[in-house]
DNA sequence: AGAAGTGATGTCAGAAGCTGTCATAACTTC
DNA sequence: GAAGTTATGACAGCTTCTGACATCACTTCT
């Protein structure tokens, strides 16, 4: 419980989506962002390494949520049922926040700095992931297989997800996505 | 044949490798990388939207290699043979450049922003070749699926290969990572 | 209540990345 | 050899990001 701390950050992250919404990623500098927030452009680079990161500060707290869930898993399982724990409880987690992900979105996909910013934050939870499937026991290669493949279809599912208008859960699509490879794997080698 | 030109290019690419390489990304400067190639910055940035890009700028003749392989293949054959396709060139394709690639990736491992520019750079590859593959008459969503993991696929094949000693070849690598996803995904549904 | 301490913020200075503009020199072409 | 093209240099200026130090608000201890 600080003094006046976190009002700042929360002020900050807020007015670089509106302004990053409104007049667009590059043209909106941290001055802007600092002044709509009624602080100077120091003050945001105490909060936020740099630029890109207002975005992208709060996904931070979802890594220890999946390592969580692979340390707390009980009894025998597969890599591939953990894997599919992690991105289903990752899927519950993010789905309140549909509307305001949707929009940050947008902003992401305008830039192509930004979209490799959100893949190398993807990649270090891969990797960390995929470490942690080890750690329980499990092979090397399998497990970072798993996880390569795993992060990459819950993105597609998620980017689906926050166009679709269908009503259906993130969760729902990602218990879907795993089968849903099998089914075009069976058909890639139907030669 | 350009009169001075490509030269300029060559050496400053040269040099920011060599540079990089021996005293880290962010300690190197556009001005040492210029100056090193016996030009200015400015000219640095005529070659090279930003300093990252001296890294990847090479890759961009890989697209059209791997969307020739999807327009120019006959026969019908399944989308996913044709994403192998696609990998399997690739592979071979960048298979003679080993260890300049492995140089180049403990530069990009090095520093988070180049790995995001290397996935932003896979992200657009993911994206058109999944397009390629739709307006051959595939689905759309098997093809974006399709797609995604076959690049992740293709990643982790490459990582473990530029650090691999074993001498299997990356395209016999790729090969074998889709039956081993197959595999993975087997292990997975089995509770 | 007053002193001392802590943490958030401001101010200032400066390096590095990147861009626009114009000049110039090298080289080609007619 | 005149005209046109092109790579490059030379500034000048903006934005991102960092380090150093001052200051102000608020807490805690006495």
């Amino acid at each position: 419980m600080p003094r006046w701390p976190e009002d700042s950050r929360r002020r900050l992250v807020d007015a670089a989506l509106v302004l990053f919404d409104k007049d667009g990623y590059t043209a909106t500098t941290v001055d802007d962002i600092a002044a709509r927030a009624g602080v100077t452009a120091r003050t945001f680079f105490r909060y936020f390494p740099d630029k890109d990161e207002v975005l992208f500060a709060d996904d931070d707290e979802l890594l220890p949520l999946m390592l969580d869930t692979i340390a707390t898993s009980t009894g025998p399982v597969s890599a591939g049922v953990l894997m599919d724990q992690v991105l289903v409880g990752l899927a519950q987690t993010i789905e309140p926040a549909r509307v305001s992900l949707r929009r940050r979105q947008q902003i992401i996909d305008s830039e192509l700095s930004l979209t490799g910013r959100e893949l190398a934050k993807q990649a270090r939870w891969q990797k960390e992931i995929a470490a942690a499937l080890v750690s329980r026991g499990f092979e090397a290669t399998a497990s970072a297989v798993l996880s390569s493949i795993g992060f990459a279809l819950f993105r597609s599912q998620m980017l689906e997800w926050l166009e679709a208008e269908d009503g259906v859960s993130l969760a729902d699509r990602v218990k879907r996505a795993l089968p849903k490879v099998r089914t075009v794997l069976d058909e890639s080698t139907n030669r």
